[in-house]
This record gives structure tokens, C-alpha cells and sequence, in this order.
DNA sequence: CTTCTGGTCCTACAAATGTAGTTGACGGCC
DNA sequence: GGCCGTCAACTACATTTGTAGGACCAGAAG
């Protein structure tokens, strides 16, 4: 394939959470990040300094612009990929890769609103393999 | 809730697979175990004895009758449990816990046969929360 | 100019994880 | 009656993760 599988860099569960606060908005800078944490987590702003070192390290963030001090960060991956690949790990390890059961697991496990029942009900249509036979009950 | 919520000891990617060789078939000797995962993951023998060691500690793996050698280990904690709790833990770290964009990743990525699909429209039907308002469409 | 503050960089250090090697005891095989 | 393969127990060591502390520098405040 011509587009590149952006290979998407582990993120750890720490790193998860300093990632969704810039997915959620950047760039910004790490004691802007530090502090919008501060509540939830407790860290101290060199914590949340580590960690985004780290990931700019793993080429999870980037800086918006080397040369003018104070850093801004900002994710070099998108969201939706990382939660792609953190989805596929998952279910490799868990279910062994079978998608089936994962959604049997979760749909049991969730309390849906009539409204979300229908949605996915109409999504999960659109996943029939085409090239799975037809089959009547 | 009055059922007690065995607390699942914490699992680690490579203890998984030894689990899942016990899941599978116990009690085994360590070196069964080490010996049936010895082609998929190429470990030495005493890896999986680290491994399992570690897990007994965890009290993720008991031993059959520490009495009698060589020591057969068996699973301490069923299947399910676990693949709850990781499940549980997955879908609150990158789903913040919200169980419909899960089954939307999912259900978009899976390629389904038709009777899968069924199956699990179903199961959504049920999974419905009584106390959420009646809707129409 | 001195001081304080915010920003950067380096360093630290313990626990968890991945992946073994070493050593010693226990029974059999030759 | 030593030598050999099992089993078990301890030890080892690099990496990754979680969680910071301390040092240094440049600009703002006095």
C-alpha cells in the first residue's frame, strides 16, 4: 500500500492520559498540561514533564516550533489511530483476534439506550462480510 | 452487590499466555506448560518458570498439592474474570468507559457473517437498559 | 544589579516486566 | 557409586513505567 501504516509508538496508560489532553487540545505547553491534570491526577508538573518527553521521544508527540521557547506540544499521531492499534492489541491478546465474541462480551456488558441499540444494530449490518455466504436463519 | 468481586490480580502480557496454556488444560507441571509454548514463543524453560512463579504470587495460579512434586499449577482466578477485568480496564482507558464508541470501533472494523451479525443484534436487543426512556426513532 | 519565576534539562530511583542463568537436591541409569 | 537429567529455588540484569527532585538559565519585578 502507498500510504504509509503510520507506525503508531506504545503508549503507556500514564502517557495515555497526558496524550488525550492534547488530543483534547493543543498545542500547549507542558505546564499548561501539567496543570490542566493537576486535579484528576495528582501529578507533579515534572511528572507530566517526563511523560511528554517520553513521548516525544516515541514520536507519539511532536513540538509545534523548536526554535521559540516555551515549548508547545502537540500530538504527532492521531487519536483515532492510536485507539486503532491500542483496539487491535486487545483484541489480539484477549480474544485471540476474534471480533465475535469481543462484541458479544461488550454488548452484554453495556447498557444501551434503545437509540444506541438501533445504531449499532444498523452499523453491525454494514459489517456483514460480503463475502460470507448468504445464509437464511 | 453481595457476590463477592474476586479481586483479579494484575496480568501481564507475557503471563497471559501462560494463563491462557492453563485455561486451556491444567493442572500442568511447569514444564509442560514451558514446553507447549516453547514453539509460539520460543522462551527457555525457566522464563515460564519466572513467569509462573509470578503468577502464583499474584495468586493469579495456585498449586495443585504442594506436597506432592512435581508441582501442578492451575488457574486461580477463571477465565472470565479476568477477561473481565481487562475488558473492563480497556474500555475505561480508551473509551473513557463509554461501552457504544467501543462497539462502534469494533462493530465497523469486524467483518461479520451474516448469522454473527444476527447473533449479535440480538444479543443489542437484550442489552437495551429497561430504565433508559422508550424511543421512537 | 539582585531576586524570583517559569521553563528546560539531567538525574534518580523503585516497581513491574521480559528473559534468562546458576546452584543444589533427588532419583535413576550405567 | 558416580554421572545425568528434573525440578526447584535463587539470582541476574536490561527495559519500561511511574513518579519525581535538583540545577541552570533567561526574562520580569524591584
Amino acid at each position: 500500500m502507498a500510504a504509509a501504516t503510520n507506525k503508531v509508538p506504545n503508549v503507556s496508560e500514564s502517557e495515555w492520559i497526558v496524550m488525550e489532553a492534547l488530543w483534547e487540545n493543543s498545542p500547549q505547553t507542558a505546564s499548561a498540561v501539567a496543570k490542566a491534570l493537576r486535579e484528576s491526577t495528582g501529578w507533579a508538573e515534572n511528572t507530566v514533564r517526563t511523560l511528554m518527553t517520553r513521548l516525544v521521544e516515541k514520536g507519539a508527540l511532536r513540538i509545534a516550533d523548536p526554535a521559540v521557547p516555551p515549548k508547545r506540544y502537540l500530538p504527532a499521531v492521531k487519536r483515532e489511530l492510536c485507539v486503532q492499534a491500542e483496539s487491535a492489541s486487545f483484541l489480539e491478546r484477549i480474544f485471540q483476534g476474534a471480533a465475535k465474541p469481543l462484541l458479544v462480551h461488550f454488548a452484554r456488558n453495556a447498557r444501551l439506550t434503545e437509540n444506541e441499540a438501533r445504531e449499532l444494530k444498523a452499523l453491525l449490518d454494514q459489517s456483514i462480510d460480503p463475502n460470507s455466504p448468504p445464509q437464511n436463519s
